[in-house]
DNA sequence: TTGATATCATTTGCATACGAATGAATTTCC
DNA sequence: GGAAATTCATTCGTATGCAAATGATATCAA
């Protein structure tokens, strides 16, 4: 009977696994991210995604507050602070206090941060070219697509 | 002339910027990841996607060195030692030295790892299926499949 | 065989990332 | 108006994630 002959098969291979971590969106979606941070830190050395997401969003929206900036960029309260000082310390924010809600803290590029943010974004673009490289176009515009609906 | 009012329609929308964070595939993937890591804790609380990568790993391919298991799950040197030595303070894997090149620390389930694994195994598999819960199967099998050729 | 290289692991330092607790200020609602 | 709930920000603790430096061991090659 084939049923027994099977059983035999199984049990030469008792390793064999159902479950394969590589085929699981979550680790391929932390791999991927990981290739993009290391793209994106050839290009742009000085600044961490971060760092450059909170510049941009500025550049955007001008004057918001820090609470505000982090919901735009995806960032927690207490991991948005980290990254404003930093930027601060460097001088590429600055911050003033809210004049009628003084639980607001205000930020702001300097003129320092706007020439920054200026002269980086052609490197972002290519950082972003860089990471969709091994996609044709077509790949990229449904990739682009389905990834937005995850996020 | 046409030229002259498009320049004062302009004039009156001067925040246009050609650059938009939101559309950038590194952000994008940042929020796709941040997503699928709330859902990992939500089904899975007292272990962190790294960890259960490593256990998951473990018991894919059994006794390995740590360097090697850092390769596997995509993890550098001085990550993964952190990762195991947590892993190891609550039993889930145990430590030894490779008896023919000394440099080697294997990495290896315990009975209660493997037990905790084969638990969580299930819930591993809600993970994936809730993270892909936007998609439609056949968007599912597309995208996985331009996800890996990112990673 | 020995000197140069390479590999494995650890440590340090820095930068996200987030939960939970806290305090200050504002808004809501009765 | 005032208590309750909400919002903004900070701090603390824990856990990745990676670069760089270091030390121990192993391998390669002249």
């Amino acid at each position: 009977m084939s049923g027994g002959e099977l059983k035999l098969v199984e049990a030469e291979e008792p390793e064999e696994h159902d479950y394969l971590l590589q085929e699981q969106v979550g680790f391929i979606l932390r791999k991927a991210h990981q290739r993009h941070v290391s793209i994106f830190a050839a290009h742009i050395g000085d600044l961490t995604p971060p760092q450059f997401a909170a510049l941009a969003k500025l550049r955007d929206v001008g004057e918001t507050s820090q609470n505000q900036l982090g919901t735009l960029i995806a960032m927690d309260a207490a991991t948005v602070k980290g990254v404003i000082d930093r930027l601060k310390a460097r001088g590429l924010v600055e911050l003033s206090k809210h004049e009628v809600d003084k639980r607001r803290l205000l930020v702001n590029l300097t003129a320092e941060g706007r020439d920054a943010i200026e002269r980086l974004i052609p490197l972002a673009r290519e950082i972003t070219r860089e990471t969709l490289a091994p996609l044709s176009a077509k790949e990229i515009a449904t990739f682009t697509k389905l990834l937005a609906k995850l996020a």
